[in-house]
Parts: structure tokens; sequence; C-alpha cells
DNA sequence: GAACATTCAATTGTACACAATTGAATTTTG
DNA sequence: CAAAATTCAATTGTGTACAATTGAATGTTC
């Protein structure tokens, strides 16, 4: 009748998937009343991002960048297309390609999201150097976890 | 006619906000295929994770646990109730309160999910202090986020 | 103790994620 | 060059996330 208790390590607290899915849904969440403003949920104030660097990217290339496929992108490319921000256009050298551009408007957005790292930097209450090292210690486990495939 | 390049602080290669939630999706994303023979999702097996720990929560503590509202739980704990893993039953000290109790399958499946952490563990590729580490600083980085709420 | 307020889970509606499929366009091959 | 294979974006279907609302149950107050 006596029942095990459950081994330490399926803990929730000891889980270093936990502490990152929560740890993201937060952050995210902290973005979402500075990104309310521009009209933009988080993950398309990140295409943008990816926009305001680099102009007339195709879906798979956007996708390369932000590890998103084209049953997310494609979505949220035409709300940003309805909301005036992109334009969706075929490409003539190769029509299965679908160039994203900024409108006048995305473009002018940038001005407007410029101080929302300041803003968030400020939030998370870290210093410049903790959050450096904490990125390039997560960018380096997404590397790793990209070069090795799931060996079945 | 000459484009201003974006400025620096919005390349997304120096937010600390994309490169968790890139690690967080690429470590959902290595689970995927260790949980699918248990037939769990991702946010399935961590409530599954809290109801090894503690049985009998409401709905209400599971999701001050996982950070997660009614939204969200209800769906997918009538899915694993619908799996047969867990029951929902509301309180008779108090109708308004739902609790989630572990089957006889629900408890069963904690042996089978028990060697999940280590394989994951060597799949990371991190030392053992590195994932601790990794996983305190993400927790501090939570619990600063929920302390200091929005402020208008 | 009846009006009022609060606390629950559930529901509704919008927006991701992602696996799997589709179908058109292009590339490769025999 | 024509058939087969590949590469795209789009679509379909399932499962989260989360804000906002609903409605029942419980607490509080006068």
């Amino acid at each position: 009748m006596e029942r095990k208790p459950t081994p330490d390590h399926l803990l929730l607290d000891r889980q270093l998937c936990f502490a990152l899915y929560a740890a993201s849904r937060s952050v995210t969440g902290l973005y979402r009343p500075l990104l309310e403003p521009l009209g933009l949920t988080y993950p398309q104030y990140l295409v943008m991002l990816v926009l305001w660097e680099q102009e007339g990217l195709t879906v798979r290339e956007l996708g390369a960048r932000l590890q998103l496929d084209s049953g997310t992108l494609t979505p949220l490319l035409k709300r940003l297309q309805a909301a005036g921000l992109v334009d969706r256009r075929r490409r003539a050298e190769d029509e299965r390609e679908v160039e994203i551009r900024l409108t006048e408007a995305g473009l002018a957005l940038r001005e407007q999201a410029s101080d929302i790292p300041e803003c968030m930097a400020q939030r998370l209450q870290l210093s410049l150097e903790q959050m450096q090292t904490l990125r390039d210690e997560l960018k380096q486990l997404t590397r790793q976890l990209q070069l090795s495939p799931t060996e079945e």
C-alpha cells in the first residue's frame, strides 16, 4: 500500500527543460505590453527583426533564420501583410519561392521598436555581461542540438 | 535613397529572448521522439511530472506550478483523461475546484518515463554541473520577472 | 441573511508550433 | 527531352498559449 516517491531525476524543479520553457514564456510575456502598441505579437516581432536586417528574403530563408516552417510562417506573414507591414510576392526567377518585402509602414515601424531592447534589458535586471553570457550559452545549446540529430 | 542599416541592438542574434525561444523549442523537439512512445506531448509530460510528485492537486494548483491557466490546462487535462491517465473530479468541500488524480495507468507510466532525464542529459552534451548552473540561472531569471510586474 | 464581491474551471476567440500532405515549379536523370 | 525526383509555399489537423468572458460556488458585508 506504500507508494514509492517519485525519483529525484523526475522532479519538475530538477528539469533544465522546464526552466527553459518557463523562462521563455516569461520573457515573451514581458514583451507583450511593449509590442502591443506596435500591433505585433512576439513571433511577428522576430520576423520583423529579420526583415529589418535583410530585405527580400523568401519564406524558406526566414524559416531557416527563425527555425520555423511554412505552416507557422505562412499564416503569420499573411497577418503581417493584412496589417500593411509586408508584401508577399512570387519570385519571377523561381515561381516556387515567395519573397517577403517590407512596406514603407513596415520599415517605419523599426523606429518605434528601437527602444524595446533597452527597455527589456532594464526589466531583466541582468548586467549586459550576464545577458551576453546567458545568450551565448543558449545559442551554444541550440547549435549543439541541431548538430546531433535524433539518432534512432 | 540610402537606407539606414538596422541598429545593432535590433539584430536578431543579439537578442537574449530569441536565444531563449529557440533553445526552448529545440529542447522540446528533442523530447518529442522520447515522449511519443508514451503517448504524451511535452506540456502533458510536464503535467505528469507534477502529478507524479504530488497527487490530488486542483487545476489552479497545477497552473501555479507550471505557470499555465485553465484555458491551457482544461483541454490538456481532458486529453490526459481521455487517454486514461488521470481522473478529474469536482471537490466535495468546494465545488468550484476540480481535483486531478492519477489513474493506475497514469502512475504506472512513471516507470516508462524514468530514463528520459538521463537520456536527455546525454543528448544535451552538457556536464551535470553546466546543466545545473544554466537551469538555476534561468530559474533566477524567471523569478525575477515574476517579482517585478509590468509597471505601466 | 440577502446583496455584493471574489474565486474557481470552463469556454471563446486569436495566434502560434509542427507533423503530414498537397500541388505547382524546377532539377535531375536516363 | 521526357519521366522521375526534388523543392517550394500552402494547407490540414492537432495541440498548446493566453486574454477575456461566463457562470456556478463560495466569501464578505452590512
